[in-house]
DNA sequence: TTCCTTTATCGCAAATAAACGATTAGTCTG
DNA sequence: CAGACTAATCGTTTATTTGCGATAAAGGAA
């Protein structure tokens, strides 16, 4: 990949639906938001009892979501509370909304 | 990857919504969609002239949207006329709406 | 049939993503 | 400080994605 020379670049709105739409391309991470939108907020421990996948598993798709800012994480010894992150998760929803009224 | 013996599955909704977004998860093709949604319909010509890359790439960006059913191609001799597939257009935004009313 | 135009497919190379087990890093408690 | 617990990171393997040039199809026109 990256074999042109110059990178093309794309409206910051394209980009940035691209991005989301990159982090919900796996059915596991759409199910983990999922269960994050039902329990409001949830532990990592909880996902690995919740879904049949390596505890490290998860937390790199965690890790995903967080760097696409969906959700967000909060410290709570012992554990990491993951909430959904609802400034993103809103631009996200309007994103997408836009995109799709065509 | 799938190095684990069961493979997980998923509601419906959830792998449908992870097929779309996969298929969304490339600035190119959201790109490609937002011109197909602009003009309504366009040639595969019409791209390569538009985007800065090979023929052959956009010709599979193409594939992958039709593949996701988020357009199709009809034959309109020497070219081939892409167009939105509302059907499952709206059945994306449906989905998508849905996800994020959480 | 032969040529021309358009688009799809093939074959390859490089980059990313996905998954796992093992290890490390944090953060309390005792 | 030592131990226990939770979650992140590391290192590896395999699969998938992206991109290109070159080639093949497909269709109509000469």
């Amino acid at each position: 990949m990256k074999r042109t020379l110059e990178n093309i670049s794309y409206e910051e709105k394209t980009e940035a639906l691209a991005r989301f739409a990159k982090a919900l391309a796996h059915p596991t991470r759409v199910a983990i938001l999922e269960h994050l939108g039902s329990q409001s907020c949830c532990f990592t421990g909880d996902l690995v009892d919740v879904f049949p996948i390596a505890q490290s598993t998860i937390s790199q798709h965690l890790k995903e979501l967080k760097n696409a800012g969906l959700i967000q994480g909060e410290l709570q010894p012992p554990k990491i509370k993951y909430c959904i992150n609802m400034n993103n998760w809103q631009a996200a929803k309007a994103l997408f909304a836009d995109f799709f009224d065509k």
